[in-house]
DNA sequence: TTTAGCACTCTCCAACTTAGAGTGCTAAAT
DNA sequence: ATTTAGCACTCTAAGTTGGAGAGTGCTAAA
């Protein structure tokens, strides 16, 4: 079921066209901007083929052609030209990872904000599933007679910190064997294991500092949730979609917006457009869920060493900039793989 | 220059009813949905005077009346009622505070979630000034071999760590060496009076963490910038303004939402509303930015032991519910304070 | 001083018209 | 056998027109 030829000049030019200007393109308008040296006449026969296999479709009958979400496949997978980037963009890019950053949330956060503007589409992030990701350090600190600060790192760079009330009774050289005890026992778990079990086989260990163990674990224990609430999909740039003629109908914008705030609808969104592969791009109605049918969404994967880091995901309208979109991502995804192989 | 009666009766209904429907309000409507006991004709002419005084005004000749900025300013000073909230309204904010949070960032993270839900309009929030907050706590950790961690608490609560590159001659105690240097002489020191001199002048004193304690400096720097970000204004719930008839216009919304994102404006519209009053009521002309002469803002500031732990703002269109709005941003107010004194 | 009555103004909306873009088909040209 | 010119046809977008309805201000009567 391949195409000939000049059908997929044809079709090239019409989903060319309609990326650039969103309005139906007709025969004459091909002839015309995109010289195959045919006529119109001869572009109308093509173009009613194309429809039949269904590559493209009218809006109306008087109107020109748009690209049905199979015409957007067969570009993206043979069509697409590879855009290079200018110097201005690389730039841009490259900027985020000179600073010394060494978290990978305010990384990952930056990099959105610099994707969204050189795309001007929206910028979906995940982070890692903290649920699987395994303690690295733990300790407590004092802050004042009152304060103290549960400090927690991940394998995966996250840091997370918890004022705590500090039992009167204890000095700083129990804060230091408290601090020992936790390494011992919890540094290497993932963050699920750390049940009662574990916790109680601790408290057994150090029946004196029951109070501030119980604590510690409660905090844990909402500690889960949170952070699960952090691993949430965050989006940047939204309000730009309200630029593209797409979204010029308010309910259309008031549809969109609401979208975006279904976390878990859109969790699942970039979890399962996420194969194996480095870029991921669903289009339209290849979405499962038929709320973001009439969105595109390209997904590129953060995997440092087998571990996987997060998504980002761009969701714009099925009239995408596919190829300017893609070497963004893989040039951002690939700065941002490096920066962090080095750092964890 | 004050109204008599039967004027403020009209001048109220005239408010309530368009901040209720967004539509003029003409002489006949008053007169059925208001029992005022006097006839359409009588309004009209009480609504002509109250036009020349400068209270109403009239979208064009044969339309209703609409509340000028000058009739919401008399509403609000002498006409509003006070608001009481629901029991569930109420519960929803005390919700807030019983989970055992111990940050103000994320306090008042929460806390513009739930304004926003019950007012359906946007929540700004802007943090302490930073660069005016003492230090109370510094110190380092070890995380492993070749990493380590910065950790600061302020005095409002707020607390930064930056993961740092471990120079590999330091052992666990000269950390304790350095943690305790570093209190000694920045605790109770604003992060613009730690400058160079000051980090000199512990140089100095051991010289043998020259390495480390240049590249703490280097962090303490970067990290002003970037706290000052931290403390930039933060809306919550902007899309909710789609829903209401004011921006039912594409161009108004994308207006609104550029607007959101000056946020050197923002903040100064946040700063200059705030006057020494608990809650600060600025109506559309009123307000010195012309941008912000279509909107209205309420703003309320955290106070705590006489330190401004922040600023939260409301802001919508000038036909705005003022008395809720008013209640409830006392109420979560009054709680964060609360909760903050006992916590700080 | 209040009110009924009425002419007047302005907006909103639905019906209609027209221009323009694009199509599909047919028949002629290559 | 293709390709192309020509043409009738269709559909939309953008006016234009003509009430209907809401509301006003003024005048004169209550």
């Amino acid at each position: 079921m391949m195409l000939d030829d000049r059908k997929i000049k044809i079709l090239a030019a019409v989903v060319h066209d309609y990326i650039a200007t969103a309005e139906p393109i007709g025969s004459r308008t091909i002839a015309r901007k995109y010289r195959i040296g045919i006529s119109p006449a001869t572009i109308r026969n093509e173009m009613a083929d194309l429809e039949e296999l269904g590559y493209l479709s009218q809006p109306h009958t008087s109107a020109g052609r748009v690209p049905s979400h199979k015409g957007y496949r067969f570009y993206v997978d043979f069509l697409m030209p590879v855009k290079k980037l200018s110097a201005a963009e690389h730039g841009l890019i490259r900027q985020i990872f000179d600073k010394r950053v060494n978290e990978l949330e305010q990384l990952v956060r930056e990099a959105a904000r610099v994707i969204s503007n050189l795309t001007s589409y929206t910028t979906l992030t995940m982070g890692p599933q903290l649920k699987s990701s395994r303690l690295k350090h733990i300790n407590v600190n004092r802050i004042d007679e009152t304060k103290g600060l549960l400090l927690m790192v991940t394998n995966y760079g996250t840091v997370s910190h918890n004022i705590i009330e500090m039992p009167q009774n204890l000095n700083d050289s129990d804060l230091v064997r408290i601090s020992n005890i936790l390494n011992d026992n919890l540094v290497g778990k993932t963050l699920l294991e750390i049940t009662s079990d574990i916790m109680d086989n601790i408290k057994n260990e150090m029946i004196e500092y029951d109070e501030i163990l119980n604590m510690l674990l409660e905090i844990l224990i909402e500690n889960l949730d949170e952070e699960d609430e952090r691993s949430k999909v965050v989006s940047t740039g939204s309000s730009k979609m309200l630029d593209y003629p797409e979204f010029q109908d308010v309910e259309k914008a008031k549809n969109f917006f609401s979208l975006l705030e279904k976390s878990d609808l859109m969790t699942k969104a970039l979890k399962t457009s996420t194969k194996p592969a480095a870029i991921n791009i669903t289009i339209g109605s290849e979405n499962p869920f038929t709320e973001l049918q009439d969105f595109s969404i390209v997904t590129s994967n953060i995997m440092v060493d087998g571990k996987d880091l997060g998504v980002f995901g761009i969701l714009g309208p099925t009239r995408m900039e596919y190829s300017r979109v893609v070497s963004i991502l893989e040039h951002v995804t690939n700065y941002l793989i490096k920066a962090l192989s080095t750092m964890l």
